[in-house]
Formats: C-alpha cells, structure tokens, sequence
DNA sequence: AATATCCTCAACCGCCGTGTC
DNA sequence: TGACACGGCGGTTGAGGATAT
C-alpha cells in the first residue's frame, strides 16, 4: 500500500493563477508554513493539483524572489555556473538566492544562450581567419576540446574561482549584493549602471510581488526592526489599499485571509496580476532587505539558507568556501579578470 | 491601422529519487 | 520487499505582449 493519491486528475484547475488564488495560497502557507503540499488544495479548497502549488510558491510567490532585470553580474555568474555545472538550474539558483530555477533557466534559454552561440559564432569565424588555432575563448564542449592543456586548467581553475566567487557573494552578509559593481576596472556604463539601486535598473514595469509579499507579511514585520522605514512605508501605503481589497473580496475564507488582507500583500498580488507599475513604489528598498530572516524562514524549503546559519551548506559549498577563505588572494580576483575566457 | 512575426515567461509535463505503507 | 505517492527537477509549451512589416 502506497500514500493516496495527490490529487485526481478531474477537477484540477490549470492554467494562469488569479489573485483570489495566490492569497487563499500564501494565507494558508503564512499560518502553516511551506511544506506537505498534498494538503494544501484539501486544506485551501484551491482547485489545483499539490505540485502546482507547491510550484506557484517556489517560482513566484516565496518571500526574497528578485524578479525583472539581471544584472550583469548575475549574467556572468550564470554563464559561469552553467558551464560548471550545466543545465543543471537548481544548483545554479542555490547561488543567486533572489532567484527561482525557472527564472534562471528561462533567462539562459531566451537571453545567454542566444549571447552565447552568437559569440561562439563569432569566435568560430575568428578562429578559422586564425587557421584553427584555439582561442579559448567561452566554454563548450567542441572548443574545449582543442584546448592545450595549459589553458583548460587555467579555464577549470578560473571556473571554480567564478564558483567560489558565487558562492561568496551568496553568502555575503553585508550589502555587498549581487548588484554592486563587479570591479574597479568596470567601465563607466557599468559602474554607473551597477551603483544605482536594484529598482531603478529595471526598466521592466514587470516587478517582483514576492519580495514585498514578504515584507508584508506579518511575522516578517514582526521581527523587521531593523528596516522600520521600509515597514511602516508598507504598512502605510497597504493601510490605504486595504479598503478596496475589502471591497474586492468581501468574504474572507478564514482568519489568515484577514491577517492577509489586514498586512496588505493581496493588493500586491491583484496588482502584480495586473501587471502595472504598482511595484515601482516599493523600490526604493534594498533587496538584501527582502532577505530577511523571516524570509529566510519561507527559503528554507527551496534554497540553502547561506545568510543566517551555515548549517545547510552542502559540502561542495563548504569546499568551496572553506578554500575561499585561505585563498584571498584569488577571491580577489575580479569577474572582469576572467572576461577573456568570454 | 491591421496583420504577421518574434519574444518572454508562467505554467505544465514527465521523469527520477526518495519516502511511506 | 514491492507498489505507489510525493517532492524536486529540467524540458517544453503556449498565451499574451512587443515589435516589425
């Protein structure tokens, strides 16, 4: 005898998610937290299958998810990761924690792979210009075979340098993000480019509802204190929301759903439906802000949690952090250093 | 202005390893 | 121990928006 089964096939919903349903979703996980996900459409009434829920949470609704724009810096730790460790997107995201696999993989499907084969087009030309001689320019399996031995290990070297880098930079706890420049020898585009704050970079009005569904979350104000601004700007601002939402959805499901309406994050859902600016008025903040412990907490499920315990640390990460902290030297080694192999 | 084409990304599908009974 | 469900992952799809003609 095996479990029941997760969900009959017959009268599961599919398609797009409403606003109605990411709140009955993130109301449920707020009071019950993420995890036993065959429970969730029992316990909700959501007429969607387990996984789809579970999957609604991970790509888009968790607390600390960073959405629109990558940064350049996040590019290149992705080409480099992805050539570490192939399309293997789970492990590339435990190293960008603001960002979901999907994400990840649908930036490298739509964006970075096109880059990629278009520069390795590129570098083929040359090459053949050059009589095949290898250039070692970006990885991939055809060009690394050509390699001379001296620039593969120098390539594998820079590789799990990039990985050590990545790794760092995910467990950096200061506001060193992922956003700030990658180097003083940045040219001025990207300097000025990387010093401006995450939402004044994105140009998308695509915006991220999951970072401000965690700060308003109301055991994540709770412990926020040390982004009271932020907070009462949240507060502030749902506070005069809450009004139509109430109008909206007059009939609450249960008390989480009023916590939820109360604390202001189904305005974010409705509005992040609608796909409007809405989300430029939160920007101001800084990610790393959305990453709070509380949000942490919601992490947990999918992400290693490198900001606040090292217990989740997997022993490649260990490796990798344990070499980087007796190898300054290295770690000091810009990602623009290593553009060459690009 | 209308139509065609391209692009993006949320969501689904199916497989696999693991856990449960 | 085997059967089966769960959870996680990577590949793929298709609706809708953006852009080109």
């Amino acid at each position: 005898m095996g479990r029941p089964p997760c969900c009959d096939k017959i009268g599961v919903k599919k398609g797009p998610w409403t606003p109605e349903e990411d709140i009955i979703l993130v109301s449920y996980i707020q009071q019950n937290g993420p995890g036993n996900w065959r429970s969730v459409p029992t316990n909700t009434g959501l007429l969607r299958c387990s996984k789809s829920c579970r999957l609604r949470w991970t790509n888009y609704l968790r607390p600390g998810i960073k959405r629109g724009n990558f940064t350049e810096q996040e590019e290149k730790m992705i080409i480099h990761l992805q050539a570490l460790l192939g399309n293997r997107w789970a492990a590339i995201a435990s190293y960008l924690p603001q960002r979901t696999d999907n994400d990840i993989k649908n930036y490298w499907n739509t964006h970075l792979k096109k880059k990629l084969d278009k520069l390795h087009e590129d570098s083929d030309q040359e090459t053949h210009h050059r009589h095949g001689t290898s250039k070692g320019c970006h990885s991939s399996p055809s060009s690394e075979t050509t390699m001379y031995k001296g620039q593969w290990e120098r390539r594998l070297q820079t590789d799990i340098h990039m990985a050590k880098q990545a790794l760092c930079d995910a467990l950096s706890l200061d506001n060193k993000s992922i956003n700030l420049p990658v180097s003083s020898s940045a040219t001025t585009s990207e300097k000025s480019q990387s010093v401006l704050p995450p939402s004044t970079q994105c140009t998308s009005t695509y915006a991220s509802s999951a970072e401000n569904i965690a700060r308003l979350l109301p055991d994540w104000m709770k412990c926020s204190k040390k982004s009271p601004q932020t907070s009462s700007e949240s507060i502030e601002t749902t506070h005069t929301r809450s009004s139509l939402i109430n109008q909206q959805f007059p009939s609450p499901p249960s008390e989480a759903y009023d916590n939820s309406v109360q604390f202001g994050y189904s305005n974010n859902l409705i509005h992040n439906h609608q796909k409007d600016n809405y989300y430029s008025n939160y920007s101001n903040s800084d990610v790393s802000q959305s990453v709070s412990p509380e949000t942490s907490r919601f992490q947990d499920e999918s992400k290693p949690n490198v900001e606040n315990e090292m217990a989740p640390l997997s022993f490649l990460e260990k490796w990798l952090f344990d070499e980087a902290s007796t190898q300054g030297d290295l770690m000091n080694m810009s990602l623009e250093e290593s553009d060459d192999f690009f």
